[in-house]
DNA sequence: CATGAATGAGAGTTCATTCAT
DNA sequence: GATGAATGAACTCTCATTCAT
């Protein structure tokens, strides 16, 4: 079980009360050899899309054979969930850093909500693959596979990602409840836009994905100004 | 050829002149039969998904032996084709209704816009698979397989849908570029809202993907008074 | 035009005192017809050799339904037959205008050796097709599927274009059974040439078919001269 | 990879000093599978011919399911290619046996010639299979899907096994240039003996192979002599 | 921990031939 | 005679996963 808390990138340093200190070791080898593999599986998922990317690929890539991967990982499906934590991570981490930098920081919240949410549009329009990720496990846009705690730590993953900007609604003065709605109506734009833009729908209409969340952007921040 | 005109639904009665009686009759039993399959093959995409959806599945459902689809369908990807080109045309027709009701007409455009959107809503909430569908040929977000010609069909039905909104928004005086941008950014956000909707990412934010909507309609209809 | 009612057996202007006119011409008609067939197999084979060349390709370019074939020809196999015996027919064309052209007459028999062999020779080179058609019969190498009578038939056809060089080395005194023996083995030497060209295994030894087929006429020539 | 060495019957025993020796005999096993594959292949190919013998019917035989031959061939293809190897490999023996066997040595080198032609002949007329193998690849007598580098491995092994041939009709004092053009000579003249032969168009015309190989090797013979 | 052979199911597609119309 | 839908069997090949070693 250590096995899928360590999916979630955590750490267990507390056990070496209980733990020999090998045992802790071959833990932290482990978890090495895991994000190895979970490079080779990006790597293979990010050259070859979701079909090409088979176990077998990210096995040879990993310099594993397919058996092995399933030592680290209960499944493929296991793979692609780690994978998408990673992902997360890396988005969360963009935001923040949008958030604390010195130019947003100076017009506050406004500044900050710009600047997060432009971040958080361009890292998936940077990173399509990314946004493939987060809807590979509801293939047929339906919901699989997927264990309950998994679930839940990956949906909190991604509202680390969306609270800056929610914060920087309320800091305008809008209400909680108006904040979180306006905000999942952000997330939900931006990923109607990348969808539409990565399926090419955008450029059929003659349009620009990055002036589209401009717009909406500028609305936006219009509401929060004075509601 | 008349299979790819019957894809798109086409009816050859008016071939009527030209044709013995028999050759008519037998391709409006073909017709019916392409149909069918259909019929079968959205049956088995709506249970088993885009995966789950094999030919031979299709086949056993339609009641034919899995070669006999190549009869009416070149290729799995046209039968996907021709369903979402009839998708697309339930579509339209929903969108038209609406546009062309009592209720809408009389607050028109503002009523023609909120009545048109809304049914274009409507149509994907209630029919999740149908936008599946539309994503289907992209599939990995990653466009595929779609002869041009067809493509340009289907972009074109999509448009179609559309078009009443865009013109609703132009005799509200707005500048016809604009109105494509805002037409183009409605359609995102349905996109959007609807695929997270699907995936279960919006009820997580305790949200409701109808509200979210018209509250973006309010504000579209907002800017489109005065801008 | 018997040409081809031939190989399936036997015709037959006798039957006109018993059938009608109209029968007769009905019968010209579909010899006709399966003329236009052996066409389009002729050039579905030529073009996309012996695995493109399948039956709706065929009916495809003769302008009829796969089934209508069935109407003019028991199997596929039989259509290759009639095209096996046409192909002869136009071999034994070739060898014997050669025989007969005043250039080979003159230094007869000499002459007329070399010039039918080269014909020979020649028209397998230059329709390679040809070659496989008497082959494919024989698929692995292992008869199969000629009715006997068929098969003697092409058999006689094969025969008569080797005939004029027999006769050839008879009038050079060379006694028949010799002869016989001899005019099988350049046969074979034609036929062994041939199929080394055509998958490549000459030009891998650096050597020119035409220039080893020169080679082995003149030792031919050479022992029939004086045995 | 030592699957595409070992397609040519290499061996791996001199790893020894690298490899452990599990690595060791699992190779061997590996190997040994192999060659059971390829026996199941051969008797197949050998009972049914080159249409009968699908990867189906091929895995059944050797007692695995299909796809568990794609652990050691790579394509259909590739098993054939194994399998000619492999032949060319029994010819090459037999010829070279035939060469240093003390009746050819004693009257060498026109004993040597005649022995190793004989054996060349006798090789593919008492293994008619073994001819087909060799022209498998060429379907429709047009080569296809090898890699350049194991068709000239095969080519190799082609050569050599002529090679004995050649270098006995140089010992004769025949050009190099012109012995090279006799051996392949002699090779299409076994080549077209042996097709005629297996489709039964020599004993249509009443003779014999054996005694018509005689007869060109006699002269072949009288050629080298006194050219 | 690691191997990699093997499974078993299944993918989409093609084919010659048949037969009701 | 002609159609063309339909069959049924076959094709090669790929996959995630398992498990004896």
């Amino acid at each position: 079980m250590e096995k899928s808390t360590a999916i979630l990138g955590e750490h267990t340093g507390t056990l070496l009360h209980f733990d020999g200190a090998r045992k802790v070791r071959e833990r932290a080898v482990a978890q090495v050899r895991r994000e190895l593999i979970m490079e080779a599986a990006r790597g293979a998922f990010f050259e070859l899309g979701l079909d090409g990317a088979s176990l077998r690929e990210i096995a040879k890539r990993a310099g594993y054979s397919p058996g092995a991967l399933y030592s680290y990982f209960a499944s493929k499906e296991e793979i692609y969930a780690a994978l998408l934590g990673e992902s997360l991570d890396r988005l969360n981490r963009q935001v923040e850093a949008a958030g604390t930098r010195p130019p947003a920081r100076k017009t506050a919240p406004q500044g900050t909500l710009r600047a997060t949410a432009q971040a958080f549009f361009d890292f998936y329009r940077d990173n399509p693959r990314d946004l493939d990720l987060g809807f590979y496990l509801f293939h047929g846009m339906q919901p699989m596979g997927l264990t309950p705690q998994l679930n839940k730590r990956l949906n909190e993953q991604l509202r680390a990602a969306l609270a800056p900007m929610r914060d920087a609604l309320a800091a305008l003065g809008m209400p909680a409840k108006a904040a979180q709605a306006e905000i999942t109506s952000l997330f939900a734009h931006i990923v109607g836009l990348l969808v539409l833009s990565h399926t090419g729908r955008i450029r059929m209409f003659k349009q620009d994905p990055k002036a589209l969340f401009d717009h909406y952007l500028n609305a936006l921040l219009a509401r929060a100004a004075k509601p």
